[in-house]
DNA sequence: ATCCCTTTGTGAACCGACGCACAAAGTCGT
DNA sequence: ACGACTTTGTGCGTCGGTTCACAAAGGGAT
């Protein structure tokens, strides 16, 4: 198998892409201290993950990296940067400007690298025309002329559940193909659209599992029965 | 390999446990609606999962379900939240009460089942003694006094990325061993705690990765030279 | 220029999860 | 009471992801 420059695989692991944010977070942090070079177990420590791993991953976009002394962070930032497509800007809708439109809209961590909250949107009168984080919430009847006016490419629903799935329908029908999900159902969407979930309920319930088992250990033996309840 | 009643395997994969939610979810809405007994490919398809899939994951809590017919719904909600730890109730603690941490709070989402929002804890004195979703905001000096008074053992982290390691820290020595964090940080923790991580940025992130495929792939062939950016 | 030391990139074994496809099991109608 | 039909529970092949362990590749010292 031989490979011109950078081929590059189109074919990332979605795991590895997964972690490629993470690993990009800790190189922004070494970046600003300063770092010039960082070793992939020094990455992978900081980034919480098996330093194996990150070679792995990191080798599914290139080799960059020098054998002997690791990897030029600058360069790294640059190149996963890159990848994820985060070196051009992408306008995202907020629709549903409820307490977590809210948080999310007021939320510096997105809007700082890549991202801008384009638009805010909401059904309810009492909050149109409001003025959060600097943006004016409009209507929900404009959803498909502010996604088109303003090229929205990436949509938040942080609509109530029994809402969200019609709106889903259509913002899927002014085009938009990647969507963030923070109610709490199951959308149905064509397989051309990426959807993303973020359930707090869901993960409070996992955590509630493990919890669970951690104390029935401790008061019972680890083969007990477990009818007690 | 023959079993007794219900010896349910302790050893549910992890894949499973995180899908149990959302046939949690699915079956309430089904009880709701009066629906009395389900079929794995109905229950399915409102999870948004394959049935061979589904009926794998329950397969692992018992042989509830009869061939047939398919589950009944009340019995199989009561099966699956007590496996999930639902039928106990947990206390949880939300540490940070910035937009997210209001929002957390002021969330009816998790309230309804199981989990209750026992205390909320903030170091800015501007936030502390205000009244947020009928609690009282407490001061972080008061962490591991509160943790212990109210029994909490789930803490959800919704701090600055800069003090979320050092809270991490308390909240673990306080003896919490369920942490939610919405911090845009690896923490560092004994493996004897579980961490689970919501990053809101993460998956702005992955979805971008995604659309950027979406349109190279349109404004280029599918095997065009990348390098054009 | 050569040797030694460090660190990358990856082949290969392993592990968990997924989905097909089917036998076992139970229901309902006659 | 029996047969046809429905639906579960699962054995098994497959696949993606993780980890180990090491050869290849470079840097720096002498």
């Amino acid at each position: 198998m031989m490979r011109q420059s950078q081929p590059r695989d189109r074919g990332i692991p979605e795991a590895t892409v997964a972690r490629l944010p993470l690993y990009l977070r800790a190189l922004n942090g070494m970046a600003e201290r300063g770092v010039a070079t960082v070793s992939s177990e020094d990455l992978a420590t900081a980034a919480g993950v098996n330093s194996a791993k990150l070679r792995k991953d990191l080798s599914h976009l290139g080799s960059y990296g020098t054998r002997g002394v690791g990897y030029d962070v600058e360069y790294l930032v640059y190149q996963i940067s890159r990848e994820l497509g985060l070196t051009q800007d992408w306008a995202v809708a907020i629709v549903g400007v409820g307490n977590l439109g809210r948080a999310l809209a007021n939320y510096g961590g997105f809007v700082s690298r890549g991202f801008r909250v384009a638009a805010l949107l909401d059904a309810d009168p009492e909050i149109v025309g409001d003025d959060i984080a600097g943006l004016n919430v409009e209507h929900i009847d404009e959803l498909e002329a502010v996604i088109k006016r303003r090229g929205v490419s990436i949509v938040v629903l942080a609509t109530p559940a029994a809402a969200a799935q019609e709106l889903c329908d259509r913002v899927i029908a002014a085009g938009v193909t990647s969507i963030l999900n923070f109610a709490p159902v199951v959308l149905s969407v064509p397989d051309t659209v990426d959807v993303r979930k973020v359930d707090l309920s869901i993960e409070l319930q996992i955590l509630a599992f493990h919890e669970q088992r951690k104390t029935d250990r401790m008061s019972g033996g680890p083969l007990m029965a477990v009818d007690s309840q």
